[in-house]
RNA sequence: CGGGGUGUGGCCCAGUUGGUCUAAGGCGUCUGGUUUGGGACCAGAAGAUCGAGAGUUCAAAUCUCUCCACCCCGACCA
């Protein structure tokens, strides 16, 4: 991408009635764009990143079974009637429509997934199984917060289980236990994110919740170092204690919540009706357990935990571009280099832009992309290019014919 | 939802004991020129119903009332 045609362009000043570090940085390098309180529209460089952290959801979903649907954001009145959560579900976004149908926009889809599996569950032979989505989710937040980590409409990934019984639920929930701790690694945030024990909030007596330490975090947690576990706050009677180890002594953090997995039990097959027949013949509940990830408060966190006071420091594999390319008036030899890292299959952006190199560099700073390459007549005199990694802050010079390898 | 704060060109803001505001400055944009390894410089130009409505007054960005939006703290958070 040649950053002359980019829609975006980035902008000196923080933008007012922005604190979070994650909104001010996002907005002032051209990610997003806030239209209200916690809504934002993606940019060319936010959407992105967004799709490679879904991209990296999604892989390890399927992994473990899940098979993708999407299920609709517009959900009828009836359906949340059911569960009894029309009237009882605060942040609910509710609609009338001119017809005087009532609608809710979907804050969750238990309410839409338990009728659906009815449709195809019948027999002990079809479970266990597992769908999920990725999706726009709706709520009303009394309070929208911190740029993208409290949104009322944000990206939720859900997947949704359904066994024969509560032993082989425990048995998946510890695969998308293994396959959440997969995602956070292969995010960029697996040493800050800690297995935590939570409340169980409308749905059961307990859950298990994720949270990255960063000091912008809501929830306070207290981490174990020795287990490599936290307890939420909010579920501490008097002294914490590590429910893994029993050790005392626990280190006190602030976090935030960037996964959720619950089990369910029958707490929706039960009002659906959502059973099955066992080998005996006799009609059982399905037992469900529901786990999420939300892909734009992931983005917010990452900003949060990934950058300097120059700018975002994209982990590499959900950078915007690897290679961020500087042409210091030098944008013959640059093309053709841009055209070898394109043809090498090799993100970049190339700044190609009639600007000076201090304005270059404070761009490439801001927008945080991993590997930062200079061309210049300084590096052209050595065949070179000047390599950098955003994170580290030595540079090398490489010939030019080296640099194709060095970074695949 | 309770408390606090803020709304002025695309962005950041000055001005708010009513009067010389025909609204200043910076960034960005456009034109011309000089620059080019850490947000360069000179000259010129365009761009504003001062959040909205109502009111007070000879006169309102400035005072009064109502409403709206955004931010922060708290409560809430499936």
């Amino acid at each position: 991408m040649r950053q002359s045609q980019l829609f975006t362009r980035t902008v000196k000043e923080l933008p007012k009635d922005e604190t979070s570090y994650n909104a001010q940085a996002l907005i002032r390098a051209g990610f997003v764009d806030k239209v209200a309180a916690g809504i934002y529209s993606y940019l060319p460089l936010g959407l992105k990143v967004f799709n490679k952290i879904v991209g990296i959801i999604r892989e390890e979903m399927d992994a473990i079974g899940g098979q993708e649907i999407l299920m609709p954001a517009l959900i009828p009145k009836e359906n949340w009637v059911t569960t009894n959560r029309w009237d009882n579900f605060d942040a609910l976004f509710r609609l009338v429509a001119t017809d005087k149908k009532e609608y809710a926009l979907g804050a969750t889809h238990e309410e839409v997934v338990t009728p659906l599996a009815k449709k195809f569950i019948f027999s002990y032979r079809e479970l266990p199984l597992a769908v999920y989505q990725i999706q726009t989710k709706f709520r009303n937040e009394k309070r929208a917060k911190a740029g993208l980590m409290r949104g009322r409409e944000f990206s939720m990934k859900d997947l949704y289980s359904f066994h024969a019984n509560q032993i082989d639920l425990d048995r998946y929930y510890e695969m998308v236990k293994e396959a959440y701790f997969k995602i956070y690694t292969r995010l960029g945030l697996g040493d800050q994110t800690y297995f935590t024990y939570a409340s169980g909030g409308a749905f059961s007596k307990y859950s298990h919740e994720f949270q990255t330490i960063t000091a912008t975090g809501e929830d306070n947690v207290f981490i174990c170092d020795k287990c490599r576990v936290a307890v939420n706050r909010e579920i501490i009677k008097e002294q914490p204690f590590c429910p893994v180890c029993g050790l005392k002594e626990l280190r006190e953090a602030k976090a935030v919540e960037v996964g959720n997995i619950f089990k369910l039990g029958d707490k929706f097959s039960a009002p659906f009706d959502l059973c099955y027949k066992d080998q005996e013949g006799i009609d059982r509940s399905v037992v469900m357990g529901c786990y999420g990830i939300g892909p734009s408060r992931i983005l917010g966190t990452i900003v949060e935990v990934c950058h300097d006071e120059k700018g975002i420091i994209w982990p590499e594999n959900i950078a915007p571009f690897k290679v961020h390319l500087l042409s210091l008036k030098e944008d013959e030899a640059a093309d053709k280099i841009y055209q070898e890292l394109i043809k090498n299959k090799i993100e970049v952006l190339y700044d190609d832009r009639d600007l000076s190199a201090g304005e270059k560099f404070a761009d490439a700073d801001l927008i945080g992309c991993p590997y930062r390459v200079i061309i210049s007549r300084k590096t052209l005199a050595a065949d070179s290019v000047e390599l950098k990694k955003r994170s580290l802050a030595t540079s090398e010079l490489i010939k030019i014919d080296n640099l194709i390898s060095k970074l695949q």
